[in-house]
DNA sequence: CGCTATGATTCCGCTTCCTACCA
DNA sequence: CTGGTAGGAAGCGGAATCATAGC
């Protein structure tokens, strides 16, 4: 199976993750247990760890309604969940030793690599300056690539010594010389239309400090008239390459100036035609505005399963009840229960709606897609430093029923309709404050440069803050992706460490040290996410720290089963070997007066956690793990499993495998979508028709010279998977759909012919045309098993060879693609692409391996990681 | 400490766009 | 060649989570 094999491969090392496991069926939203509190069990310590187990008779797997005992399910994970092998009760093993032994296991190409990674393997060299270092101890490396690497691993430590004393100035300093050198800017920025009143009068006034020449630059170069696709190419060419640049401050300072129009807020409601109302008992019940827009709100969602939802529909119906108590329908109709509600007139409403907007004709529909991207073209970009980015979401949040995912209380929910009085705006100190787009006053206007949003406002459904952010491509989200990532790397050379001492921890005579010691090895091991506390209004998720007892099932002698709710409510299920001690652990912390609904670890929250993680390094948190885990899985498995001289496809396929790993290992789910079988199916039969096609070539060389059938002994065997049998029906079938065909397209033919007021064409025409395909079948009926074909075309040797390759070439790619789709049916690699796995390790695999990065990154993707596409191919994460 | 306020990231589902295929 | 389609992939929206500072 295609799990399997995913296991195997992650099979060697056993440093890595614990990747594979059969993802049970994913389903949301089966609540577990409601409460959320959790009595902490004793203060004791744990005075040993010798509680009799055998005991308690526990009903091991209870719980699920997984197949958790021998059933197939089990077996497959347990080949594929690999027993952590370490010495088991010897905590003076550590995982480094480990992680070192499997290294020189790998490949021999790989050996370059592990210098490369060296500097992460010996922590008490960690504090060294890794980047001087690396290139010290690698002479290997050619002078170009440990040159890039210097430079690129830590584009801050440039040789010129600077102070980081005021680090705008610093920076801006920095930022100058360095675009200047080396991004030829032709300073022609044009945008024809827009934005020339934006630019100026905030930049103008802070010429003296910041960074004004962009901006400028941009107002003078505007006289010259471009097309729009020369415009747009100018402006990707002057994208200001701040990776270059000198950017780093000490973090707090986001920006110095920043202009920005605010968000959009949505137009007000419309009222329905006068003759679409809703049925209140059967009649039609007139509604004010206000309340007939929530009204329109449930009716949209008519046939969609939250209706079906008591939860969702009680929810709407307090929340509209209290609309209506303030507007009220006309003549002095009382809604009072939801089921004598009829929305049915409104849903219709809506359909039509929808169905005349997608009927609408083309140039229609851009002319309004045109009209709506006028309107908005201002609010797309702001101006930072006198930069232009992109904005993120400048929309307001539209009003509407609140969508919570999986068992979430407060579905249905009304969501409010927000106004300017609602929004706080974050705006540079002389930057115009734009005007709202609906009437109405900002709640409140700030100058907050060391945050990065744009506008902020509260939400009513959790009382929760919404943001408008910068874009993915913007600097400010491209310069913290890039800090995540540098922040994972930098893990790789105090995790031997880290490892080491939760080993030891995890016979601790402490109880709260032990179950951190354990929460550590699920989050390193597991890639778990730290799992905080929840309120008693959200769903009830969980991740390793608000794990509670009914999550982990004990499953002798050695094999934990998690099966919990986490993040979106999206299920994990996973069944690990582990060793001895962790086991033992959790029997422990499991252990009386404990029972279901209390947690696993009651001495252990993510604060707690994250700040024993930092005593080992600045910043490191639970999710740092995460990241550090798929990126550096990612890269072993790609190192390891691409192949040298594969086509372009085979290297493709493993780039997919390596990425399914991570995903696999992060519990990225989606659906199976609902045709995958048949499609499936159909690329087998098509691969099965190219084979036909095939054998008949083959057989057409051999009619051509039977001595040929000897001198290309590879082409004598007979092609896999079809028979006589299968050639028998596929015939059969392609005859009935040609007759079908012919036939179909003599009626066609007719009708327009008809419409045309011109002859139809006898039935004699298409019965000839049957005729001729029913002989063409028959000669094939003929020619079966005769190993004899006689083929259409040139008939030479050499023609009929390269058609037989090209057909090998084509078959060879499905293939590829069929167990790609199969073995990713269940898998969603996107997440971890665009938020797991350090870009540059794509795009240094890229170089190497010579396949071009827009086989792999999408248009967004190669937008959000511009400041990944200089490393080389020896960059290694 | 725990709690709240705030800020930032991660993540899935729905919609839209794109593309390979077909008539 | 061309318009029409189906099925995926990409894009978007917004929900869900993580994290930290400050009380």
């Amino acid at each position: 199976m295609a799990k399997n094999q995913i296991l195997t491969d992650s099979d060697s090392d056993d440093d890595t993750p614990l990747v594979a496991r059969s993802n049970g069926t994913r389903s949301r939203a089966a609540k577990a247990n409601g409460n959320g509190k959790r009595p902490h069990t004793s203060d004791e310590e744990l005075s040993d760890e010798d509680v009799p187990l055998a005991k308690r008779a526990k009903p091991t797997n209870g719980a699920s309604a997984k197949p958790s005992s021998s059933g197939s399910a089990a077996a497959s994970t347990s080949t594929t969940s690999r027993l952590l092998k370490e010495e088991d009760s010897s905590d003076d093993e550590p995982l480094a030793s480990q992680a070192s032994d499997t290294r020189h296991i790998v490949s021999p190409e790989k050996i370059k690599d592990e210098s490369d990674s060296d500097d992460d393997v010996p922590l008490y060299q960690a504090s060294a300056n890794g980047a001087g270092k690396k290139s010290a101890a690698k002479p290997k490396a050619n002078g170009k690539a440990a040159a890039a690497s210097d430079s690129d691993s830590k584009p801050a430590k440039t040789k010129v010594p600077r102070k980081r004393v005021k680090k705008e100035e610093d920076s801006d300093a920095d930022a100058k010389p360095l675009k200047k050198a080396r991004t030829p800017r032709k300073k022609v920025k044009v945008e024809e239309d827009d934005d020339s009143d934006d630019d100026k009068p905030l930049a103008k006034s802070l010429a003296a400090k910041a960074d004004s020449k962009a901006a400028k630059g941009d107002s003078k170069g505007k006289g010259k008239a471009k097309t729009k696709k020369e415009a747009e190419e100018a402006e990707e060419e002057e994208m200001f390459k701040w990776w270059e640049a000198n950017m780093l401050g000490d973090g707090t300072q986001k920006w110095q100036t920043l202009e920005h129009s605010g968000v959009l807020f949505p137009p007000p409601y419309v009222p329905l035609p006068s003759d679409v109302k809703m049925l209140y008992n059967g009649k039609p019940a007139t509604l004010p505005p206000e309340s007939e827009e929530v009204a329109g709100f449930f009716g949209a969602m008519l046939e969609t399963t939250h209706a079906q939802d008591q939860t969702f529909c009680n929810n709407f119906f307090s929340d509209w009840l209290k609309i209506l108590k303030k507007y009220p329908p006309a003549g002095g109709v009382k809604i009072t229960e939801f089921g004598k509600c009829d929305f049915r007139p409104m849903y219709e409403h809506f359909a039509a709606e929808i169905a005349r907007r997608k009927s609408m004709p083309a140039a229609e529909k851009k002319a309004l897609k045109a009209e709506k991207d006028a309107a908005e073209e201002k609010y797309t970009f702001c101006l930072l430093d006198g930069r232009k980015e992109k904005v993120g979401n400048f929309r307001a949040e539209p009003p509407g029923l609140f969508r919570g995912r999986g068992d979430h209380p407060r579905r249905g929910a009304l969501k409010f309709r927000i106004g300017p009085e609602d929004i706080i705006l974050n705006i540079g100190k002389e930057a115009k404050i734009p005007v709202p787009n609906i009437p109405g006053e900002w709640k409140k206007v700030v100058h907050d440069n060391t945050v990065t949003w744009l506008a902020n406002w509260k939400e009513n459904i959790n009382g929760s803050f919404k943001y408008v952010f910068l874009a993915a491509g913007s600097s400010l989200k491209g310069q913290s992706d890039m800090n995540k990532f540098e922040k994972a790397r930098e893990l790789k050379k105090h995790v031997d460490k880290i490892r080491k001492d939760y080993n030891a921890d995890l016979k601790s005579k402490l109880s709260a040290d032990r179950q951190r010691a354990t929460a550590m090895y699920f989050i390193d091991r597991l890639a778990l996410r730290a799992g905080n506390e929840k309120g008693d209004d959200e769903a009830d998720t969980v991740g390793c720290c608000s794990l509670r007892y009914e999550h982990i099932t004990l499953q002798p002698p050695d094999e934990l089963v998690f099966d919990f709710l986490g993040k979106d409510s999206i299920r994990y299920y996973n069944v690990v070997k582990v060793e001895p001690q962790i086991f033992k652990n959790i029997r422990i912390f499991k252990g009386p007066p404990k029972e279901t609904g209390d947690a696993i670890f009651d001495r252990v929250t993510t604060t707690t956690l994250n700040k024993h993680l930092a005593s080992y390094m600045k910043g490191l948190t639970a999710k740092v793990f995460r990241t550090y885990n798929a990126s550096i899985t990612f890269q072993e498995q790609l190192d390891k499993c691409t192949p040298k001289d594969g086509t372009v496809a085979e290297k493709l396929a493993a780039y997919n495998q390596a990425n399914r790993m991570v995903a696999i290992l992060c519990n990225h789910q989606k659906s199976v979508s609902k045709n995958h079988g048949t499609a499936m199916e159909n690329m087998a039969q098509k691969i099965r028709a190219l084979k036909y096609q095939r054998m008949k070539l083959r057989h057409g060389l051999f009619a051509l010279d039977p001595k040929l059938k000897k001198k290309r002994k590879n082409l004598a065997e007979d092609e896999s998977d079809i028979d006589d049998e299968w050639i028998v029906k596929y015939e059969d079938e392609t005859r009935a759909k040609e007759i079908e065909k012919a036939q179909k397209k003599w009626e066609k033919d007719n009708e327009k012919l008809e419409a045309e007021g011109k002859d139809t064409l006898d039935e004699s025409v298409v019965e000839a045309k049957i005729s001729k395909i029913n002989d063409e079948y028959d000669r094939l009926k003929e020619e079966r098993g005769t190993g004899q074909a006689e083929v259409k075309g040139k008939k030479t040797e050499e023609n009929i060879l390269t058609n037989i390759a090209k057909l090998d070439e084509r078959i060879h790619t499905m293939k590829i693609q069929m167990v790609d789709r199969e073995e990713g049916k269940e898998v969603a690699l996107g997440t971890s692409k665009i938020n797991y796995l350090d870009p540059r390790i794509t795009q240094a695999w890229c170089k190497t391996h010579n396949v071009p990065i827009e086989k792999l990154f999408s248009k967004t993707l190669m937008v959000k990681f511009p400041w990944a596409m200089e490393v080389d191919g020896e960059w290694k994460f």
